[in-house]
DNA sequence: TGTACATCAGTGAACGCGCGTTCACTGATGTAC
DNA sequence: TGTACATCAGTGAACGCGCGTTCACTGATGTAC
């Protein structure tokens, strides 16, 4: 086949590539922009399309349906969040393992009040009729894994307390699914940091979801102030020091 | 005004106004099911009113409109909810502070996983174009009193640990926050008690939401256990014994 | 108990709307000789 | 460099669909005398 053909395509585009490239790009950019005045539920190609000032039936020359556009904002909210997680943990190499973890969550946060409808599109109620596709498993476990890093970080450089006695309260069939994870993320610590780490993990996103969602209205007003002291507390109890 | 009426007509009902009743109830019912199945944003009058044999037009009779509908589902969820640890608290008043923790929080486990549409609508993404209206506000803190009345049954017990020193890494400008919360909810303990409360709530939503958002899918397996040891460890958290 | 009127549940047609998707087409861009 | 053909972006009309909501109506139920 003609497999050679991109390669020399990528040094010198022709104006059609280009101008695919850029239109692709502005389907992306609309359905972001209506994702976050409309939700996922009622984002529409004809209104994507009037946006663009194309007729309705053009962007299904870049797009196959509805679904597609879906699947492609999911994989670039997904994107997008796992490049800020990791973009921090990286700048945050030199400092202390609990301070990581504090920027760490904070960029999280700070993420999804930027973008909250791209965060609502990946952490909220799954879209109706619409089943996620595999391919965004990869681009969904960055930030879990950019968040993790810094916990093998600490681990690496002496600097994961451990609680002195394994706490009884794990569930022997617990184990499998502990042990699983432990290879993947090839985070090597006893199967109660494991489980720490879990906790820290969904309580982080737990509390973004609260403040987005407005499960915390009524309730909360200093949301920074509060996100800080837990995403402390959790770096406190996965044993980051 | 004839205010006296209703008292007379709760002895008894005309057929009129039980024959209303039912369908009022029907309504709900049917509006339940279509949510399970097509999700909020999808939910529809006409399909309600087609799924009882009515003309779609009829349920105007019973609904001033979809938003109304809608407003109803939520509500009955909150209540429902809300009942149901409520009554698992009510269950548990013998038995050990940490125990309670663990036997609620595994209610509203139970809860959103009979019924997770009913969950997504309540703590799920928001329903776009959807504003709920203040009525909700009632029951929607039932669930949150009933978790924190075992904080406060502990306190009265004199079964809540509390830990040595105050923790230094609280900022003061959240201390009106939870100076109005603790006022709130009739907890008189420490500032810190009051955050890993708020903690401890977030991360029992958070991982439940995880669970049925299909977070942790490809992760976890045994749902159950993780969930009874991370709702264990929040128990040891907040300082239950 | 019987009649006259008022209330109200349910009907069916209609309004205007926006949606996803298909299809035959025109005209511009790219490629091979 | 010039021409002939192939590719592909975008057009515009059309399909069938379901939605929320209104409205004038019929007929059953309830109420007052």
């Amino acid at each position: 086949m003609a497999d050679d053909e991109p390669v020399r395509r990528n040094v010198s585009k022709t104006a059609r590539e280009r101008a695919r490239e850029e239109i692709e790009a502005e389907i992306l950019r609309v359905g972001r922009e209506h994702l976050a005045e409309v939700g996922a539920a009622a984002l529409s190609l004809r209104a994507v399309a009037r946006d663009l000032g194309m007729v309705s039936s053009a962007v299904y020359r870049y797009v196959a349906n509805r679904d597609d556009l879906l699947t492609r904002l999911i994989d670039d909210a997904y994107n997008a969040l796992g490049a800020a997680v990791e973009d921090d943990v990286a700048s945050t190499r030199a400092a202390d393992p609990s301070d990581r973890w504090l920027s760490a969550a904070r960029a999280v946060r700070t993420w999804a009040l930027e973008r909250p409808h791209e965060y609502a599109l990946i952490f909220g109620s799954p879209v109706p009729g619409y089943a996620a596709p595999e391919s965004t498993t990869v681009s969904g476990t960055r930030t879990s894994l950019a968040l993790i890093s810094i916990v093998r970080d600490a681990a690496d450089d002496r600097r994961l307390r451990v609680r002195r006695r394994q706490e009884p309260d794990i569930d022997p069939s617990l184990r499998d699914d502990l042990e699983v994870l432990r290879d993947a993320i090839d985070l090597e610590v006893r199967d109660d940091v494991v489980v720490d780490v879990l906790i820290a993990w969904s309580q982080l996103f737990g509390l973004v979801s609260f403040e987005l969602f407005g499960q915390t209205r009524n309730v909360v007003t200093q949301h920074a102030e509060l996100f800080d002291a837990c995403a402390r507390r959790q770096g406190a109890h996965i044993g980051l020091s």
